[in-house]
Formats: structure tokens, sequence, C-alpha cells
RNA sequence: GCAUUCGUAGCUCAAUUGGAUAGAGCACCUGACUACGGAUCAGGAGGUUUGGGGUUCGAAUCCCUACGAGUGCACCA
């Protein structure tokens, strides 16, 4: 049974047979906490056409509602607010549709396909914390999407060639003396990392030395024979010569070995991965294509153009004078390969907010070369992550690393733990413990990062980070664990959910919760809707923090009529299985111990 | 300069998309049957929603304006 949509109707009934009228789209909203009742219904709207006050119309549809719908059990009006009440004979019905639904939550299958493209890392240095909000928002999306009946398809681009990757090959070419990941003791992506540094360090370093000689600044930039060399790098791996061609597989190679790593450690797989260095040279017969349709145009020197300022964006180039491709050029290119290799109805870019721009003219070229999937296009676009102590810049080393951040985040669950748990972990082995700690620390750090809007830039503060007290990721898996032992120990006293719950008196915080359980699918579907994470992480914690109130209330296990045990024994159930759907759509497990 | 995103408690974030007295967490105070799991719960204090104007029954939300912050405006990716 749908509370809501059956009280929509009521009220639709109520308006066209109380003032003759149609009453349009009824929107109910959550009663707010100092009010009785779970519904409220705003009158405003209606006093126009009904010429009525609010509140008059409000105490006529509660009256009409009290007489003619089973299901409410009564009504006040505050203003031009109608708050109405449901009858615990209609909640016991919703509680026990959502225990008897294994799939609670799962959205009807749209037959539709999307593809959701994140992570896209370069391959020059190991991932960092600015990557992690890219992959959990990315992971998280997918999830959602999946939840709402879309068929998803993840991606990631590898970005594997270009100027970036050459600095660290020359460097290790200069510097490496054949070091390996293994006699280093490192991680393949932090060793080539390292060599992106030393190479950086050394460039500056040619350049403040000719500076000094009295050359400007931006032609020592350009001059410096560090740089020449890295471009003629680059030159030599475009046209394939071998010994370049292998260093390139060869660091590539660990890094991708580290980022699997990593990939693994936080819970996020693709399901196909583009390499640039294959996908880089197409989009040219794009070009050729919209030349062809006068959606582009040719400039003397052989540039090809599109002018977008009849839509207030600029002239943009889409191919060099030279004939080669620019970001633009590969990304037409890749975006039509997307929609060959699997054709989905909609594509997502999970990708950073300076890049607001680049989509709108990539999403506005290929609306005007007619492409039949152009208007299913989305940009996800989420702001940077500071530190407290400013903006995150990979050159000036206050990154902070993503391998390091989830071993501090699991430390730090370990340690509280130890003063914590108190025995409950004791038959755990070292190896099991390793796994919780790990749950809980990726937790903490994914719930952190998928909690706020993704549109806004957000703050990254190490110490909240490991909070595990408040509106945290351990609070929701500690009150999953904490609904798993009052579980385990019914069984232990043999007592059984039977799952159909027969007629019972309610108490108020028992109404919110199944209320709240009710509100699961729509939740699911305004997240999938937004592309928003954030709104199942609060949602999470709505319900976890009112199961905690609901605990230190009313009894459980003690609770002495059965029909009332039983009733809350299933309500906690669904909460816990509520918890852990809600939870895995944001990537975050819940453990059973802690 | 142009474009664009943003500005909410000391700090980090919410606010069901225009609804009621703007809510949570952290930090700070005060309390809770020797815990059905205290990684908890109850309470206190903390706000002119950056300032100013407008739209309407009603604005943190929409419009205008000033101020402040971020990002983008490469024949880089």
């Amino acid at each position: 049974m749908d509370i809501q949509e059956e009280l929509k109707s009521a009220i639709q009934r109520a308006v066209s047979e109380l003032y003759q009228q149609e009453s349009g789209e009824v929107s109910l909203q959550p009663t707010k906490k100092e009010f009785d009742g779970l519904y409220t219904f705003v009158t405003f709207p209606l006093t126009k056409a009904l010429r009525q006050a609010p509140a008059q119309i409000g105490q006529a549809i509660g009256n009409w509602l009290v007489a003619n719908s089973e299901i409410v059990s009564g009504f006040n009006v505050v203003q031009g607010f109608l708050n109405i009440s449901i009858a615990d004979a209609a909640w016991i019905e919703v509680l026990n549709d959502i225990a008897g639904n294994p799939s609670f939550g799962q959205l009807a299958s749209k037959g539709k396909s999307v593809m959701v493209e994140f992570s896209s890392p370069n391959t020059n240095k190991p991932l960092h914390l600015g990557h992690l909000r890219n992959n959990f928002l990315g992971d998280s999306v997918s999830r959602i999407l999946a939840a709402n009946g879309y068929d998803v398809v993840k991606t990631c681009i590898v970005n594997d060639r270009g100027v970036h990757i050459c600095k660290s090959m020359l460097a290790y070419k200069l510097f490496g003396n054949d070091e390996t990941p293994e006699q280093a003791g490192m991680k393949g992506d932090h060793l080539v990392g390292k060599y992106y540094v030393l190479f950086d360090k050394a460039y500056k370093q040619q350049v403040e030395e000719m500076v000094g000689q009295g050359m400007p600044k931006e032609e020592a930039e350009k001059k410096a024979p560090l740089m020449l060399e890295v471009q003629q790098m680059l030159r030599l791996w475009e046209q394939g010569d071998p010994e370049t061609v292998s260093l390139w597989r060869k660091l590539n190679d660990w890094v991708y070995t580290g980022f699997d790593a990593t990939y693994q450690s936080i819970g996020v797989s693709f399901d196909k991965t583009y390499y640039e260095s294959n996908t880089y040279v197409l989009g040219k017969e794009i070009v050729e294509e919209g030349l062809q349709k006068g959606v582009f145009y040719r400039k003397d020197d052989g540039s090809v153009w599109i002018d977008l300022t009849d839509q207030g964006l600029d002239q943009k180039l889409v191919l060099r004078s030279d004939g080669t491709s620019v970001y633009m050029t590969q990304d037409l290119g890749t975006t039509d390969l997307k929609y060959q290799d699997f054709h989905n109805d909609r594509q997502i870019w999970v990708v950073g907010n300076e890049q607001d721009y680049h989509f709108n003219v990539l999403f506005a070229i290929l609306r005007r070369l007619g492409r039949p999937y152009a208007n299913n296009l989305y940009h996800l676009s989420y702001g940077m992550v500071d530190l407290p102590t400013g903006k995150m810049k990979s050159r000036e080393g206050t990154v902070v690393d993503a391998d390091d951040l989830i071993q501090e985040t699991t430390e730090a669950a370990a340690m509280a733990a130890d003063d914590a748990a108190k025995g409950k972990l004791d038959e755990f082995t070292a190896a099991e413990k390793a796994s919780l700690f790990h749950m809980l620390g990726l937790g903490a750090l994914k719930y952190y990062l998928l909690k706020v809007d993704p549109q806004k830039r957000m703050q990254f503060n190490p110490a909240e980070s490991v909070d595990l007290h408040g509106n945290t990721g351990p609070y929701i898996q500690y009150v999953h664990a904490r609904i798993q032992s009052i579980l385990r120990k019914a069984t232990e006293a043999d007592i059984a959910l039977n799952g159909n719950i027969s007629d019972t008196q309610l108490d108020e915080i028992e109404q919110q919760l199944v209320f709240l359980l009710s509100q699961y699918p729509q939740r699911v579907k305004e997240a999938g809707d937004d592309f928003a994470p954030s709104y199942l992480a609060q949602y999470a914690y709505e319900l976890a923090k009112t199961f905690n109130q609901f605990y230190d209330k009313l009894p459980i296990l003690k609770e002495t009529d059965p029909v009332k045990l039983q009733t809350r024994l299933v309500l906690a159930k669904c909460i816990g299985e509520t918890i852990q759907k809600a939870m895995g759509l944001l990537g975050i497990e819940v453990p059973q111990k802690m």
C-alpha cells in the first residue's frame, strides 16, 4: 500500500466533492516535528480557485478525510497547513508490505541504459583526495541509477598519453637507474608519481638558472632543455619509437597495477576502460562531417572552428591549422565511439566543475551535428575539495594521497574500536578485524565526501573525516550492527519472526519509523533524478538517528506483549535492511558487529 | 573585462525545489535506571540566511543591485 498516493487521491476527491472543482496535482510534505501528524497538505494554492480562507479549506478537507478515508485517523489545521494523522492499521499494512518485499527500493526496470563515465585518471601520478570525490560520486550514482531501473555501464577513460606522462618518463630515464616498484618498496603509481615530482623540481631549477642569466621567465619555461626533451619524447612516442614506447608501457603498467589496488580497496570497478592512446586520433571524421553540414567553418590558415556566439558561447577551435586534433575533437570522437559501442540512451560524465564550459560546448556541437543522443547527455559537475589550509596543489606537495588517506581512516577506526568495541570483536581473527576496520574507515571517508551536495565546493577536514560520532558513516554502521545484535539475540531466545504483524497500537516514534521506511523508494527516485547521493546519505542518517531514539524510548526484546514484540522486531529488521540498501547505494558496506 | 558557480550558527553541512518558529553534526555547558551494544540518548546555548531593494498570501530559495570567494575564457588535456 502506498499511503502517500492514497492520500493524494483522497484529497483530490475531497476537493471535487466539496467544491465541484479539480484540485490539480496534489503535493504533500512531511509534517514538521512540533506538530501532530506525518503528512501535511498546504492549502494556500487553492484559496484563489475555491474563494475560501486557507484554514477553512483545511478544516473542510480534514473533516471529509476523516469521514471518508479509512487510512486517516485525525487532523489538525494550523494556518493554511493541514496536518494529517494516519491510522495504525494502515501503517502496519505498510510495514507488512515492506517486510515481505525483498526488493523493496529497487524500482521497476526502465528498459533503458545509461553510461556513467568517471574516475578518468592521468597515469603520471597516484590518485588523490579529489579523485576520491570523483570515484565515490561516479560509483554511487551508478548504483543509484541501477536502483532506478536503468541498465548501467560504468566506464573510465584513462589519460595515458601526453606531455605529463613524458615528464615522468624522462625523469625516470635520467634519474631512475632502472628502479622497480619492488626495489623501491612502493606501489607503481607512487613510484611514477615520484619521478613526476622529480621532473618538476629539476625543470624549475633549470628555469631559475636561465632566468638568472637574464632570460625572461616565459621564454625560459619554453626553452629549458628538459622541456625540449619532453617534447622530443612525445614526438618519438607518436612516431612509435620502440624504446620510447617500451618505457611508456613499463611505467604505465606499474601505474595500472597501483591503480587496480586502489580501486579494489575503495570498491570501485568499471565495465569498460578506454585508453586515450587509442582514442586521441578520433574525431577528425566528425570535423569533416561538420564542415560538409556547414556546422563548422575553415579559416584561411586551415584551422576549423564552430561559432556558438548565438548561444552565448564563443567561437571554438575544433581542429588545429596543422590538422591535428584538440581536446574537443577527441571528446567528439570518444562520445561517438561510446555510443557505437553501447547505444546507451543516456551518457553521464562525472567531471569537475572547471570543465563546465567544455561540456556546454561539447553538447552544443553534438546537437548541431544532429546526433540522436545529443539531448540525453549530462555533465555531473562537482566542486573541488579544499583543505583547511587552502587549495590542494600537486606541484607544491599539498595533495592528500588517496592510499594514505584510506590507511589513516582505517587506523582511526581501529583505534576507536580498542576502547569502544569492548570485547565484542574477541572472536574475530586478525584478518576479520582488518577487514572490519577498513570497512569502517572507508565508510567514514565515503560518507564524509558524499553527504554534501556535489555541486558545492567542499572543505576536507582530516580530523572530522575520521570522526565516528554524530552524522558520520560509522554512526550509521553502528546502528546496523546494533540491530543485527538484537536480531541475533531474538534468534537465540527462539523468537521467530513470522513477518505478518497483526493490528496493534503504535507509538508515535514507531509510526515515524514506518513513515520513514515508506519514503525510501521515493528518495531513491529523487536521488536518481538529481544524481544526488547526498539525498541517500541524509536519508540513512535520519533513519539511523530515529532508530536510536526508538531504541532508547521503547523496549524491544524486553517487551512482554507478544504482538508488540513482533512488531518491533520486524520494524528493526526492516530498518536494518533499508540502512544496508541506502548505504549500499553510496558504496558503503555495513557490518554485523563492530 | 566577459561567462559561470557559490555566500546559511564559532566550524562543517541540511532545509523535501516558493511553505509553518531556518535544521543536524562537531566544539562548548547540563543530565541519562551499572547499558535489549554508551561509537548511544535527552536538554541548554548558538541565526537580521553577506548588505540593500523588488516580486506575493509566504523568500535562504525567484528577479535586480552592491560586496566577497571559486572556476572558465589556449591551435594544453
